[in-house]
DNA sequence: ATAACGAATGAATAGTCATTCATTAATCTA
DNA sequence: TAGATTAATGAATGACTATTCATTCGTTAT
């Protein structure tokens, strides 16, 4: 119940302050699991302190409203995905193609690809369509993603007169049907089943870059 | 603001009451608006009401609850999807291929693609992790067009040892992905551009089947 | 040890909302 | 037309929730 995994026993007894970003992040996690338990309209002040160990006015103290928490939250998810892929580009010894094919596949990294994470964000693009500051937030981050999807296409096909943006859509909206249906019919769209469906994508797309035997790349 | 369009103007003056299902499809149709202009927890009894032009507690007389009155709305919605295709399947003059792509293509009709009735269905997706109803009611009319896309897919690659149910997982996957984009990102996911993104899909998937050059079909 | 500071608490407040039901209005029946 | 029946109303009710802020308590500096 009370806080067991502390960053820094610095003191014998349970400290009841934090630094600012410890309590930020708990609290983030705490409404991140509220979401996915019981919705955002459910996700009550009481609910997420609670779930954190703390008092209600605690929110307030970090993040001013609910509203703030929960852009703050959507903004920690966003990062979230950026880095699972991001990182993965850092990797400067792999080709273009293998590239391309490590950033489609990352949309299935266990860290971001399960039950409670894809179960969030689809209650915040449930609210897009009325929450200006949503779809800004998710837009900022797509828009890196894109660029560099689209970037990656164009040195595939070097003057290739290909639509690349269009490619790149395909691939983000694929992903995003993919992550609808896990959540929607889990048994079937388990992870292997969506790897091996965006592995179908981009072999039909790429088939001079990608062979058929395997999830394997080839220059 | 009145029912202005009355389906049987039987007396010269305005009716206060109507047959129980004009009010049924009355509460519905402006929960559906509701939804899309405020969202689920924004939808609130006076809100749907009002804009039916009808009191607080006609919801109660015709639904019981905000619950049941939400669910109908679900299952309305997927009757209008399932409608979209089905009465596209009467048309028995249509090979195999051209039903496909008929089916394949009518997640972009403008009765059911359009901003409005998307991010009614993704506020309702943003539930769906917790709302067991929700997703029993979305699944048996997924699993109806899940079926006859297989059956398609079956006889166009009869012998062929092809998993015909990942195809059509697939094909239901992109257009969920396509329609998510489409309230994400109106200005580039448009109709046409959605279109033309399935149609790339199904020609990649189904080369000998679908040509080229444009929305056509060929045996 | 003690004072000063700021993090954290949680009861109280003010507001919102689904549901109820006594009342009113329209329509039907005899 | 009168009485009966059914549809619709909307104010009242009770439950719930975000926010506030006076108070409590841990930590640090002196």
């Amino acid at each position: 119940m009370t806080t067991g995994t502390d960053t820094k026993p610095r003191s014998k007894t349970k400290r009841r302050t934090a630094p600012k970003e410890v309590r930020r992040l708990q609290l983030i996690e705490a409404t991140v699991d509220c979401i996915a338990e019981r919705g955002i309209s459910g996700t009550t002040m009481a609910a997420v302190t609670g779930r954190a160990g703390l008092s209600m006015g605690i929110v307030s103290l970090h993040f001013e409203s609910k509203d703030n928490l929960l852009n703050a939250t959507l903004t920690h998810l966003s990062q979230e995905v950026r880095s699972t892929w991001a990182d993965l580009m850092k990797d400067d010894t792999l080709a273009p193609a293998e590239r391309l094919w490590a950033v489609a596949m990352s949309s299935f990294d266990p860290r971001i690809f399960n039950p409670t994470k894809i179960s969030v964000w689809f209650a915040y693009f449930g609210e897009v369509q009325y929450r200006v500051l949503y779809r800004q937030i998710v837009e900022s981050f797509d828009d890196e993603r894109t660029d560099v999807l689209e970037d990656l296409c164009e040195s595939l096909n070097a003057g290739d007169p290909i639509d690349v943006a269009s490619i790149a859509g395909g691939i983000e909206s694929f992903s995003d049907g993919l992550w609808l249906n896990a959540i929607l019919y889990p048994e079937k769209f388990t992870r292997d089943y969506c790897i091996s469906q965006m592995a179908t994508f981009l072999r039909a797309t790429f088939p001079a870059h990608f062979k058929k035997p395997n999830l394997e790349v080839s220059a």
